[in-house]
DNA sequence: GGTCGATTATTTGTATACAAACGATACCTG
DNA sequence: CAGGTATCGTTTGTATACAAATAATCGACC
């Protein structure tokens, strides 16, 4: 019923130590780090919704619109553009390819490397992914007022 | 030399298809959801920093803080209270019982849950935790000036 | 040319995060 | 009381996320 998390609850029914004074005021539910991750979370529940009949999860969508849009990416290099780990762009990566949106190449010039392109299925995939995610944003913002929408992305940028 | 992520820098500098007008003028970097990733994973990144001394995460410390403010919480409630998934909270319960911090208790009134409650050392180490957790916070949104950090947590919290 | 530090990608281990399925139990309704 | 429904906790599987260690390679410097 409750669709995963009823944190809009009255904070402690059942409390009997909410009164301590101990606690100075400190609330997690107005924390910056809780707030952050719950919506993140929405986020992330509203992107499976509207993107799922693609099967592309955010962190696969943001890997192959960067090696869209730049053509050539070494591995390290695309985690570095999206944000991700070594480790963790490169289990991206090895699903991009299993599903054959990405190819990796040899780099003749560096043999540490492996050059990443999007193939024209991955390209034809991130065409339409884009257009879903411009919505997938939209739903993201909608519980703002329009003149919100900008100050809240503007406040977000300064805090990374 | 860039620390981790160089998102700061210029979109695709061996980029090609970069001024493609198929795109329509997106850019991932720009996105609600992008800049909530970041965001989280900075905060992620001061939270372990900043608490890594008492080896808390930040789920396993809002779970404790919220054991300790309400007394005595079955599991299912402590993760919509917390927000988490009862397959996630059952990992962030087993780890906080492994470290005596919290205790597991029969309910005669229903044998299907458990009463979790925090332990004297859980306790102290809460007390502790929240001092710094105030500092995480504050350290979270130091960018921000100080007429600017009630609203984005203002506008964050239309968000969930 | 040889050595050393830096970079690339991988692997391992731990911790969220969630879908899906499961057994056990509670509750409700006829 | 019986039967259906809902809830609780667990387990499995997949996908981030990151620390730490590793092997291969590059680049720079002597």
């Amino acid at each position: 019923m409750t669709k995963a998390a009823g944190v809009g609850a009255p904070a402690c029914d059942e409390a009997a130590a909410a009164d301590t004074p101990a606690w100075g005021g400190y609330v997690v539910e107005a924390q910056a780090g809780f707030l952050l991750r719950r919506a993140h979370q929405r986020h992330a529940a509203l992107f499976q919704e509207m993107m799922g009949a693609r099967d592309l999860t955010p962190t696969q969508f943001t890997a192959l619109i960067k090696i869209v849009t730049c053509g050539a990416v070494t591995q390290n290099r695309l985690g570095r553009l999206a944000a991700m780990d070594p480790a963790t762009i490169q289990g991206v990566v090895r699903r991009l390819v299993a599903r054959g949106l990405v190819t990796r190449a040899f780099d003749p010039a560096d043999r540490r490397t492996h050059v990443l392109r999007a193939t024209p299925a991955g390209l034809e995939v991130a065409r339409q992914a884009v257009a879903c995610a411009t919505e997938i944003t939209a739903a993201t913002l909608a519980p703002l007022s329009p003149a919100e929408r900008p100050l809240f992305l503007a406040l977000l940028k300064k805090l990374i």
